[in-house]
DNA sequence: GAAAAAAACTAATAAGCGTTAGTTTTGTAA
DNA sequence: TTACAAAACTAACGCTTATTAGTTTTTTTC
């Protein structure tokens, strides 16, 4: 029978793992040290390690819990009868959702994964490229069936993925502007451009 | 009377420094350690300081240089006589150029800035708010024009700087496409969209 | 309440760090 | 050639790092 598990669900292990992202995030996974990931925890340093392997393994989940939730949203929207125009929109509101909801994972994937061990650096790019070569494959066929411009598709997938990215900026100005209207106006300007 | 310099310019110092930024780069300030910038450079790591101050110095170096020139020319291309869509075109071409030519310099400047220490720190993010403010005030002024739509001025720098930031990915797709290409789409992407 | 397991603690280790001190070599100018 | 300055060297310091060992406390299970 499975164990019914209570509210308060996040092993202690979790919970290291999430003050991790947000100090990697704050200060870099070198400068960051256990002894400071442990006070934040409320603990001290080896005591970390009655629930966690390495510093390094740390930053495997963080890196690897976001590259595959990117990955499992690109296959499901790839998997929707919709136009091409509108999955692009799709992804790009997805990753401007995960960009808000889970920004200290995300930043540190993002930054600090040129600090994985391998195999899990090589790992890790591989599932990048990965990505990014579904995405140039989407705006190719956008581009053939005459929803899109003629674009090197290259260089759309790296503006349109660098763009979605730099919102990791976005916390200064959060009290201005609403999420909506941030979301609504980057997709407008990402796929229909600025000038009147 | 001035002395003529030779075509070597370069002195030791600034070697260090185009060293301390390409290692800077690829490892990460805090991964970087001196006796590997020493090793690059042909020497023994004690030997470097007969030519610099300290390892936080040629972050400062490296981090003002980019920063001061891209003020600059901010400042340059305000006071042209031209439209706001053109001068927006001509600060996004010299974002590229940048991005391709001072690459190690350009990339520690946006990546490794957290580590400066103060008063630096502040100076720094001082003068890139106010590069920003600069820019925002540029798509104000092309909204009231009616040059641009209608779109949050926020969200409209965040995209193009972000996008052109992005950049640092290209090494990867160099040879495929060419500069020219690459400069020409991106621009077009962000002034006009991808749709058709 | 006793036994077992989990998780905390203190103390310590080996390695690497930026940097300094002191000395020797190299390059330059009179 | 001699004198001076610049820049290299070796050795070492003090500090911080992630991590391990061994022990004690806390929590869970029966």
């Amino acid at each position: 029978m499975a164990k019914i598990k209570s509210g308060k669900n996040a092993s202690k292990k979790d919970i290291i793992i999430k003050k991790a992202a947000l100090l990697f995030r704050t200060k870099g996974f070198n400068a960051a040290s256990m002894r400071e990931l442990a006070e934040a925890v409320g603990v001290e340093a080896p005591s970390l390690y009655n629930h966690i392997g390495s510093k390094s393994e740390l930053l495997q989940a963080i890196c690897f819990k976001v590259a595959n939730e990117f990955t499992t949203q690109l296959d499901e929207t790839e998997n929707i009868n919709t136009g091409i125009t509108n999955k692009i929109e799709l992804i790009i509101r997805f990753h401007i959702n995960m960009m808000l909801e889970e920004f200290d994972e995300v930043f540190v994937a993002n930054h600090e994964w040129k600090h994985l061990q391998e195999p899990f650096l090589s790992n890790f790019l591989n599932q990048r490229r990965g990505y990014e070569k579904k995405l140039v494959a989407l705006i190719e066929e956008g581009v053939k069936k005459k929803e899109l411009k003629n674009i090197n598709p290259y260089v759309a997938v790296l503006t349109l993925l660098s763009a979605v990215r730099g919102l990791e900026f976005w916390q200064r100005h959060k009290k201005n502007i609403s999420t909506k209207v941030l979301e609504d106006d980057m997709v407008a300007h990402l796929l229909t451009g600025i000038i009147k």
